[in-house]
DNA sequence: TAAAAATACTCCATAGGTATTTTAT
DNA sequence: ATAAAATACCTATGGAGTATTTTTA
C-alpha cells in the first residue's frame, strides 16, 4: 500500500481499465495488472470482476476505494500543512533577547533586516535572562541575545558589543553634576543592586572590592527596570549600562555620569545552539548582528 | 508510505525511540534508521530533532505523526468492512426467481437450506423472468430460478423439473365437472393468455396449433395472476402449471382439469452464470435443488 | 564510557519491464 | 478478429541485514 498504488487502484476504477489507469501512472499493463493481483491477493477479496468488459468494480472494489480517496485527499493535506510549515521553517529567524537589549535596539536591527529580506519574518521574545539560554538550549530559539554568556557543551557565545557601565544617580545626588566620578568617590553610598545569583552583579562587585569601595547595599532587584525606579526615587545610586538609560536621562528623571577611566563594561553576547544548522534568514541576521557590532566598535 | 512504515514512525514517536520502534516493528535498528531518513529525504523536512535524547518530535513530525494516526485508524475500518463483506460472500448465497416458482415452494427449500447450513444466509429475489436472467447475467443473483430459460454465452440452464400443465376453469365452466380434458374440447373456447412475447405463450400456442384447436383468446397479460383473475370471473379458461392454482383450487375460487394425455409440461430451469465460481452455500444449495428434482421425479 | 543513531557494505526479494498467451466481446 | 488482461521470464533496484563508526549524554 503506497501512494502509486492507491492512485493506480482509484484510476482502475475510474478508467474501468487496467491499461489505461497504467498509462496514466505511466507504468506498463503488465506492472498494473501485478499491482493489483498482489493487492487482491493480500486482501483475500478481488476488487475487480474481470470477467466482465468493461470490467467492473465489486462491493469490496467499492470500499478500498473509498479508502485510496481518504488517504490520498489526507496525503494533500499533509503535503500543504507540510509546505506551510517548510516555508515558515526557511523564511523565519527566532530570536530571544533580554529586556535591556532594549526596544529601540531591537528596532533598528528588524529595520534593517526587513530591507536585507523583504520575504524574512523576525520573530522576537523578550525574555528573562535563565529563559533565553533555555529558548536556545532547546531550540525554540535560533539566536539569542544576552549579557555575560559563556560557551557551554551546548550553547556557543559570541562576542557582540560590550557595553559602558557608568553610575546612576537620582538627578538630586550631590554627585548628580560631576562630569565623571571615580570609583573611590562611591565609598560608602547608599547602593541599588542587583540580586547576588546575577553574573552582572558578580560583575559590578568584584569591579567595587578591586577599586577597595564599599557601597552600603539598600535594595536588590532582579531587573533593571526596578533599579532604575529605586534610584529615580532616591534610595541610592546604581551601576548599570549608559545605554537602558538614555530615555530616563533626556526625561530628567536619572542622571548618568562617566566611571573615571571608563573601566568596566558589560559583555552582550550573540548564543546559539552548537551544531546549529542556521537557514538563510538566521545566517544573515547573524551576520548582520555582527557588522552593527563592527559599526558601533568603529 | 506503507503501512508498515506508518506504524514504524507512529512508534518511534511514542517510544521516542528508533531502536526500540525498530523492535517493536520487529526490523533492525538499521532498517528502521534508514526508513526514517528516506522519508525525511522524501518529505524534505525532518521529522524528529534527534540530535537531543531521547529524541524530540519536530512540528514537521507532529503533522506526519497525525497522518499515520489517521490513516491507520482509517485502514483498520477497511479490515473490519471487507471481513463483514468476505463472510457475506462466503456464507450467502443469492437465488433470483420468477414469481410463479411459489412461496410455499420457496418455503421448503429454505428450511431445508437451513437445516443442512445453519451458518447459512439464503437470499431470495422474487423477480419477473427477464429480471431474473438479467440478476443472474450482472452476477446480482448466484442462482436463477425461471420457466423456460435457454443456455447461451453467458448463462447455463441447468433442468430442474417438469410442471404439469391443466387447464384452468371457473367453477361454473361446463366443462369444470371433467375429470380430464381432451385438447379437442377446448376449440371454440373463451381464452385467457399470456402476452405474446413470452415462452411459455408459444409453447402453449403451438401445442394448441398442434392439436389443430382453435381457441377465442379474450386477453391477455404478462403473468399468471392477472391470468388466474381474469379465468375465475369467467372471462374464459387458460392453461397454466397445476401448481400454480393449489391455493385456489382449494379454495374453490378455480378449477384444474387433467389435458388428457397429460402432453403438456412447463420447464423449470435453474441457470447460473457461466464460469460462475460458487461458494460452499451455493454449492450446497444447488445440490439440494438438484436432488428435490429427483426426489420429485421419483 | 555507554547508549543510541548513522553509515558502509552485502545480499536477495521483488517491482517492473518485454514478450507471449489467454480471455472477452 | 481484436483488444484487454494475465502470465512467463528476466533484470535492476532498493530494502534489510551485519558489522562498524559516530554522536550524545
Amino acid at each position: 500500500m503506497n501512494i502509486e498504488n492507491l492512485r493506480l487502484i482509484r484510476d482502475v476504477a475510474q478508467q474501468k481499465s487496467v491499461s489505461k489507469a497504467a498509462k496514466l501512472n505511466e507504468i506498463s499493463q503488465s506492472a498494473a495488472s501485478q499491482q493489483l493481483q498482489d493487492l487482491e491477493r493480500e486482501l483475500k477479496v478481488p476488487l475487480f470482476d474481470r470477467s466482465t468488459r468493461p470490467l467492473t468494480v465489486t462491493p469490496a472494489g467499492k470500499l478500498y476505494l473509498e479508502f485510496c480517496r481518504d488517504v490520498l485527499r489526507r496525503r494533500e493535506e499533509l503535503q500543504a500543512a507540510l509546505n506551510n510549515l517548510k516555508k515558515e521553517l526557511n523564511d523565519t529567524v527566532r530570536v530571544a533577547a533580554i529586556y535591556s537589549v532594549g526596544l529601540s535596539e531591537m528596532a533598528q536591527i528588524e529595520d534593517r533586516f526587513a530591507t536585507r529580506f523583504p520575504e524574512a519574518e523576525l520573530q522576537v521574545s523578550y525574555l528573562r535572562p535563565e529563559r533565553v539560554y533555555e529558548a536556545v538550549e532547546h531550540d525554540e530559539a535560533d539566536l539569542g541575545l544576552m549579557s555575560y554568556a559563556e560557551s557551554s557543551r551546548e550553547v556557543v557565545a559570541l562576542p557582540w558589543r560590550e557595553e559602558e557601565m557608568v553610575v546612576a544617580l537620582a538627578p538630586s545626588h550631590p554627585l548628580a553634576g560631576a562630569r565623571s566620578i571615580a570609583a573611590a568617590e562611591l565609598h560608602g553610598e547608599l547602593f541599588v543592586g542587583f540580586d547576588e545569583d546575577l553574573p552582572i552583579q558578580d560583575h559590578v562587585s568584584r569591579y567595587l572590592r578591586e577599586q577597595k569601595v564599599d557601597v552600603e547595599t539598600t535594595l536588590r532587584f532582579d531587573n533593571l527596570q526596578m533599579i532604575k525606579e529605586a534610584v529615580a526615587h532616591g534610595a541610592g545610586i546604581s551601576i548599570m549600562p549608559r545605554r537602558v538609560m538614555t530615555a530616563d536621562v533626556e526625561q530628567g528623571r536619572l542622571v548618568a555620569v562617566r566611571l573615571q577611566g571608563a573601566e568596566l563594561f558589560r559583555p552582550l553576547r550573540i548564543i546559539h545552539r552548537r551544531r546549529k544548522v542556521f537557514n538563510e534568514v538566521a545566517r544573515g541576521l547573524l551576520s548582520l548582528l555582527q557588522e552593527s557590532e563592527a559599526h558601533v566598535a568603529a
